[in-house]
DNA sequence: CAGTTAGTTCTGCAAATACAGAACAAAGTT
DNA sequence: AACTTTGTTCTGTATTTGCAGAACTAACTG
């Protein structure tokens, strides 16, 4: 008699990745980098294991062992990056785990929603500049001068992306 | 008899500034802008405060009333806007208080040492492609895209403030 | 030298954060 | 139907943050 045994079903060749002194190194780095960007640890932390991870997959359990931290926490971080577009996860037929990756693919758009929000301070600057008196003309005209330059800057950001593409070619 | 009353000695046309409920709204905007980019609630208010202040200097006092809040904090504020370079205080002579501005006339330092710091990804890719395995390509490839970009733009950065000097004369 | 001004440093606390652990839910397995 | 797997949501808590208030310092003032 025979038995079924599913092919792909929870791949048994899928063994957590072992990860070295170094590689334990850089997540952490790259987890206090995210940090100062205003993140939580956690979710640092799991950016860096993504990065570093050989599969570019990690399971959410993997997440919680790697990573040595509750289920609670992993599933609040990765509900955040999902939230916030860098995260996604995939499954395989007979195997309910998630798989969770980053969207390195994306790395040209988050960049330029990074650039754009940078130069988001011109908004301020100019409600400020519509809202000063003349008192101190040398300050307007700095303020002034800013944005000028951050509007300029908005307005190359494409046309670099295009210089990029041209000089790859 | 004659008295000595010092002519510039704690300016007595230096008044508060009155501030209006724009101003104090656009303040608070200014403040959670600052925030979300990591710094404390108050520092981002003070430096609403000395961009919408007519004067553009502002005494330690007034911080301190404009914003309704203790000396104790004001000062680590303060200490720390000067520590990250982004505020100078000036004195007056026959006058003990300190005049706190931002330093606006820096906005090109500044900006440019924002975008350095967005590429210093960088560093983080890089040392993540020498340390991963060639298990997936696809994704190497879209990071050693990325950071080749990075590359590309940091060396750029320079060229656009020229252009944008130009473009100014 | 007692008193004022201008600001700093120290101490303590209220609120927010970041996480653990337990209870829970949904789906599959035996 | 009981049990397991894979996560989510809820509750409690240790830690950190951000500030107030008081004590302190330094310099000037009368």
């Amino acid at each position: 008699m025979f038995t079924f045994v599913p092919l792909l079903a929870h791949n048994p060749n899928r063994k957590k990745m072992v990860l070295t002194e170094r590689h334990k190194e850089l997540i952490e780095r790259i987890g206090v980098f995210h940090e100062h960007k205003g993140m939580q640890p956690l979710v640092g932390r799991i950016i860096g294991l993504l990065l570093v991870h050989e599969e570019g997959e990690v399971s959410f359990d993997e997440i919680v062992e790697q990573l040595s931290v509750s289920k609670s926490a992993v599933s609040n971080a990765l509900t955040f990056l999902q939230a916030k577009g860098r995260c996604v996860y995939s499954t395989r037929p007979g195997d309910r785990k998630r798989y969770f990756a980053l969207k390195v693919s994306d790395w040209r758009e988050d960049f330029q929603k990074d650039l754009e929000n940078i130069s988001e301070i011109q908004k301020f600057i100019d409600e400020v500049l519509e809202i000063r008196t003349d008192k101190n003309p040398e300050f307007n005209c700095n303020m002034k001068d800013f944005s000028n330059f951050l509007g300029f800057f908005k307005k190359e950001i494409p046309a670099l992306f295009e210089r990029f593409k041209r000089q790859q070619a």
